[in-house]
DNA sequence: ATTGTTTTTGCAACCCGTTGCAAAACATCG
DNA sequence: CGATGTTTTGCAACGGGTTGCAAAAACAAT
């Protein structure tokens, strides 16, 4: 639950932001840890309005019927409330580990391997781009002369993605070397 | 949405199982990387048996009103069909880098760096926790003589747990490092 | 015998994420 | 001007995951 809290995020950054151009930004930043479609935007300002925490206004001169919204005070309060509440940690889950078990099970005689390893590879691709993506924002942000306090932050969530990324082209890899071995 | 492949998976390798049965196993093996409640495999279990991939029996003399499960030919092939589907990767989704964020962008000042940092605490020791787990299941696991292909892939699953939860300590490890020095 | 406890099953309601679609306001172009 | 397209907002419906609660059936206790 927590869309509310990176919505609010985002407005503290840039204030008087529109719906639109949050889900924009959060597909290029928050958005890799947190996404997040349109209309879920849109559904969750408008919680956030009628809660208090944020208010907005109808911008004329504009196409549509942009509102730009910002954080009130309540608002603010709400996020720093939220930095300190525990949470569980997010357990693994994912189909491919499913299907790993699922063909484990079935046995080399039943299961259809050569399409597992497909899907497997397809994955692996999927990765890779991502690891390729994050590398390329690592180039940028890593070579920062003397980061403040909110830059390391940002270069700490970037090797958190990577990490991540990476150790599952590594998962993904031994998978595939040991699907091929067909022996017993 | 692999809940029911997972059903499938777990009832394929012990047929006969009933619901609470299926939900303690899953406590303890496939719900390591696929988590589901008893209400959930309960539901599920009642739509796989009306598409025709499961059937069951009621077991007298038992408790409650105990149903024993066991896997049709339809259904496991249509687990075999479902392997070869390719699935999205699952993208980063952690509350954690979000709270990481909002402090960034509220700054040292208006930021309650302390409360993080006992919530980042909180969750470094939960992985700690699972990571011990999988390196004592390692221990039993790893020490095969001669693997066979059920066992390698079991070893494989177990491998990417590790690496997740190791990866994750690392992170926050991190994390706790860079919030305690406050300059700037 | 009745009262409670345990096991097993399951319903109902809610929230979040997803998908499909549409309306409002403006822009453009023939 | 009218038709068509674009931007921005948003509704409606569905499905999975979560929580709370309860019914059915056997067993235990006093």
């Amino acid at each position: 639950m927590s869309l509310p809290h990176a919505l609010l995020t985002a407005l503290i950054e840039r204030p008087h932001s529109s719906g639109l151009e949050l889900a924009r930004r959060f597909d290029k930043s928050i958005g890799h840890f947190w996404q997040a479609s349109h209309q879920q935007i849109y559904r969750e300002l408008g919680r956030l309005e009628a809660d208090g925490l944020i208010a907005s206004e109808a911008e004329a001169e504009a196409r549509g019927r942009k509102r730009n919204y910002h954080v009130l005070p309540a608002g603010e309060q709400a996020l720093r409330d939220w930095l300190g509440e525990a949470d569980a940690s997010t357990p693994l889950r994912d189909t491919l580990m499913v299907k790993l078990r699922a063909d484990a099970v079935l046995g080399p005689e039943r299961s259809d391997t050569p399409a597992l390893i497909a899907a497997i590879e397809d994955r692996l691709t999927q990765h890779r781009d991502k690891l390729a993506q994050y590398e390329s924002f690592a180039v940028r942000d890593m070579a920062h002369p003397d980061p403040d306090r909110a830059v390391r932050i940002r270069q700490l969530i970037l090797q958190a993605g990577l990490r991540h990324e990476s150790g599952w082209v590594e998962t993904l890899e031994q998978a595939l070397e040991r699907l091929k071995v067909q022996n017993s």
